[in-house]
RNA sequence: GGGCCGUUAGCUCAUCAGGUAGAGUAGGGGACUUUUAAUCCCAAGGUGCCGGGAUCGAGACCCGGACGGCCCA
């Protein structure tokens, strides 16, 4: 483990030079190393010194004293720069020989260029910031140990440039996505995590419990019924950006809590869902890639709108060769499900037949961006009924490299149809369905004061990071993913 | 929950027909006035994930468990 410290001498020699009290209490830094990068590329030549004295400050991250001079490597949250000292214009020069690799420590030196050419800082002075008692990774290898670069983020985000810009692209990404709805004339907002009732997904949720109201309540696995009720407060486009909980099982693609993006538009339908969802990816790959043809999980992607899209029921025949969908009696979904070795439960109507048959066949292999329209009303409580069809709503998916990215539809607004469509789902659950909706009295009433027509949409950021940085797993892009405690300790 | 794989020095990794482990690097000591994963010398560093079993003898073989990864549900 990483946990354990340097050798017993090691840190008794390093405590015996620093204590805490040589350890001042602020560092004025005069800029970020990447700006001596930017500002001195093309300057300087081989052995030339600037005459810019500047101040900064980060972590040493290479060390190549050699007699009288010193070299070392420099890093901080911007980047890293070479280190230059010599022993007859460096105070301290001995203590500095000595720092260990991941020390912070705050410099003041004059921006010069060595005689081979290598951009750095001539040490006049420094100060010891923070002393590493603990050793991270190898210094050239990092940390592979993947276990231990979720349990300790901090040392794989030092020991691992790739995974600090991991990071580093999913908090832009988020920015991007939040200028880009106020620009649209969506206003952020906020709902409650902690629900009495929960709904607005098909999933399984947490349970905790309020000591003075003496109740279970649950964590949200979708804010989509309160933000619904904002849309009938008036609030004609809104967002929401917020933790979600979901107690289903670990994978590369999920982790019990991710980040949803929520968001309503009043007076439109999933067909304007369409150009906003193609116009917010085709930004933010404007933002963060260099070009809209993606290599990821080993598939070619072009990223470009517009993207395919087609019925859920036409892209199953194209895989399969055979016809679903709610029209077609359960007996001869049965059947297609049987030859297709797709397992399901004998309560299973058409709908949710053709939902199984579509998702453990066709799903997969949709590997550019394809919109898949028209779901089932069956397995879809939440989205209106479709103006072509009453067993279908108007609700797309967004795959893209076999997985699911958005999920949109034009909203249920009728308050009688509601109620049916939850009692279905308490039904379901009497059946043992775990996953299904409870019914949401305070939902209907809401929709009873009258919901405009209304479209949502639902998108997955983590999977939106990951598409976007290439990382394979959800854990790649969330800094503490769920683990399980280690034996020897909490962790 | 099922299947497969992994766990050896702080880190990155070796090793072997089954004969009580080795390198690089980090950390310690020393040399070195232009290095780039600097180089060189010295010393130190291990409950081979844990627990059982067969064996004269196990890190290695067998069984169970823990944690992790991937695939499937």
């Amino acid at each position: 483990m990483v946990n354990a410290p340097r050798s017993e001498d090691n840190i008794h020699k390093k405590c015996r030079r620093i204590t805490i009290l040589d350890i001042p209490y602020r560092f004025e830094k005069s800029l970020d190393i990447n700006v001596i990068r930017e500002n001195y590329q093309e300057l300087l030549e081989a052995g030339e010194y600037s005459g810019e004295q500047v101040s900064i400050a980060g972590r040493l991250m290479l060390n190549r004293s050699q007699g009288k001079l010193f070299f070392g490597s420099l890093e901080d949250f911007s980047g890293s720069i070479q280190l230059f000292a010599m022993s007859n214009s460096t105070d301290n020069f001995d203590q500095l020989k000595k720092l260990s690799l991941g020390d912070w420590i705050g410099v003041k030196g004059e921006i010069m260029r060595t005689k081979r050419g290598e951009l750095s800082v001539s040490v006049s002075s420094f100060e010891i910031l923070a002393l590493a008692k603990l050793d991270f990774g190898d210094k050239f290898h990092g940390v592979q140990d993947i276990d231990l670069r979720y349990r300790q983020r901090e040392v794989d985000l030092w020991a691992n440039r790739d995974s600090r810009n991991i990071f580093i692209a999913r908090s832009n990404i988020l920015l991007k996505i939040r200028q880009f709805l106020h620009e649209k004339g969506f206003m952020e907002v906020e709902t409650p995590v902690l629900q009495t009732i929960f709904g607005g997904a098909h999933a399984t949720p947490f349970t905790t419990h309020h000591k003075t109201l003496d109740m279970d309540l649950f964590l949200r696995v979708a804010p989509e019924l309160y933000l619904k009720r904002l849309v009938v407060g008036g609030f004609e486009k809104v967002f929401e950006i917020g933790r979600v909980f979901r107690n289903e099982g670990l994978s590369p693609r999920h982790n019990p809590e991710f980040t949803l993006l929520e968001l309503y538009q009043a007076y439109a339908d999933y067909n304007d869902l369409i150009l906003l969802t193609e116009e917010l990816i085709s930004e933010l790959v404007e933002e963060t890639l260099t070009s809209a043809k993606i290599h990821y999980l080993g598939f070619d992607i072009d990223l470009t709108p517009p993207f395919r899209k087609a019925s859920l029921e036409e892209l199953v025949k194209e895989v399969t060769g055979y016809e679903v969908g709610p029209h077609i009696p359960v007996k001869s979904l049965q059947a297609t499900a049987d030859k297709l070795g797709v397992p399901y439960e004998p309560s299973f109507g058409p709908g949710k037949l053709t939902l199984e048959i579509y998702e453990k066949t066709t799903e997969a292999t949709l590997i550019n961006p394809t919109f898949v329209m028209d779901y089932p009303k069956e397995v879809s409580p939440l989205a209106r009924t479709h103006r072509d069809d009453s067993l279908k709503v108007e609700r797309f998916e967004l795959i893209i490299a076999g997985r699911e990215l958005a999920n949109a539809f034009s909203e249920l607004i009728d308050p009688e149809d509601q109620k049916s469509r939850f009692l279905n789902q308490v039904k379901e659950r009497q059946l043992g369905d775990g996953e299904a909706m409870d019914f949401d009295e305070d939902y209907i009433r809401a929709l009873e004061h009258g919901l405009p027509p209304t479209a949502g949409i639902g998108i997955g950021i983590e999977r939106l990071v990951m598409l976007l940085t290439g990382a394979p797993s959800i854990r790649d892009v969330i800094f503490f993913p769920t683990m399980r405690p280690q034996p020897g300790g909490p962790s």
